[in-house]
DNA sequence: AATACAAACGCAAGTCATTTGCGTTTGTAT
DNA sequence: ATACAAACGCAAATGACTTGCGTTTGTATT
């Protein structure tokens, strides 16, 4: 018994695989990385398979999607890890994870000032990393 | 002489319409609200005429474009405004601008622990608005 | 181990917002 | 008034997904 299958999924090969890569991942990866993950460990899947399985697995809240480039691609990371911001380099798109959240005051603020009732936020930072900013 | 003249964009009656829609808005605009704007004011042109004026007018920085109710929609606003937020209703996909940020500091802290150079940050609120949360 | 069946898959076609190629029109400088 | 790059209309193309449908497979049951 896995966790796919704790969920009421079927444990299939392509599943487990995403799983592995996002949780070895230490930021989000877009499908496609994903799908090349995969035929890295010779799983040769279809890409609606992986489609598939992405929206299997965040509707059961074993991975989270996010949008953080501002381009049409979605991301994936692995959903034990709590709530994350990113740093994300303009040029390199390269995307660094941050743990700490600075606004949890903030939003109780809003709630009142707006009756808004808040679920959550999405924070990116943007930026030029070492490598990049140098050229 | 006006704004699009001195950003060296030709005057046309589509781009000084989608310019004033957005300044009299008070949230982001998607395409497909700017181009049924344009309809509203006798405005009649080809979608890509569209797309492409609001690609110049973000180029030359009259506009900005956002990314922010996490779908394939892209939003537009008009670039007088300064830095802005947003509170978006996870239903109903309202969007309130929130004028506020809290995360200056934060940004600064940031720069010196990653050595990145930030350059902004965006921050999305999600919820349920007033209308929406007792249904 | 064999059976049964919903769930998952492969493949091809479809979607949707946006982009692009190309021939024609228009704003602006001369 | 003329010239011409810039902008436009229209249709076709893109890219990241999504979906319909017939076939295969994981899992529960005999
Ligand atoms: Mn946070
Ligand atoms: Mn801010
Ligand atoms: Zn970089
Ligand atoms: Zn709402």
């Amino acid at each position: 018994m896995n966790s796919l299958n704790r969920s009421g999924l079927k444990n299939t090969k392509a599943r487990a695989a995403i799983l592995k890569i996002l949780q070895q991942s230490n930021r989000p990866l877009s499908a496609e990385e994903i799908y090349d993950g995969l035929v890295k460990c010779n799983i040769h899947v279809n890409a609606s398979t992986v489609y598939r399985a992405l929206t299997a697995l965040c509707d059961k809240k074993l991975i989270g999607k996010t949008n953080v480039t501002g381009d049409k691609k979605s991301f994936f990371e692995y959903n034990a890890k709590g709530h994350r911001h990113y740093l994300i380099c303009s040029e390199c798109k390269k995307i660094i994870t941050i743990e700490r959240c600075p606004l949890r005051a903030y939003e109780k603020m809003l709630e009142l000032e707006t009756n808004f009732t808040i679920s959550g936020h999405k924070l990116s930072i943007y930026g030029s990393c070492p490598e990049c900013k140098d050229k």
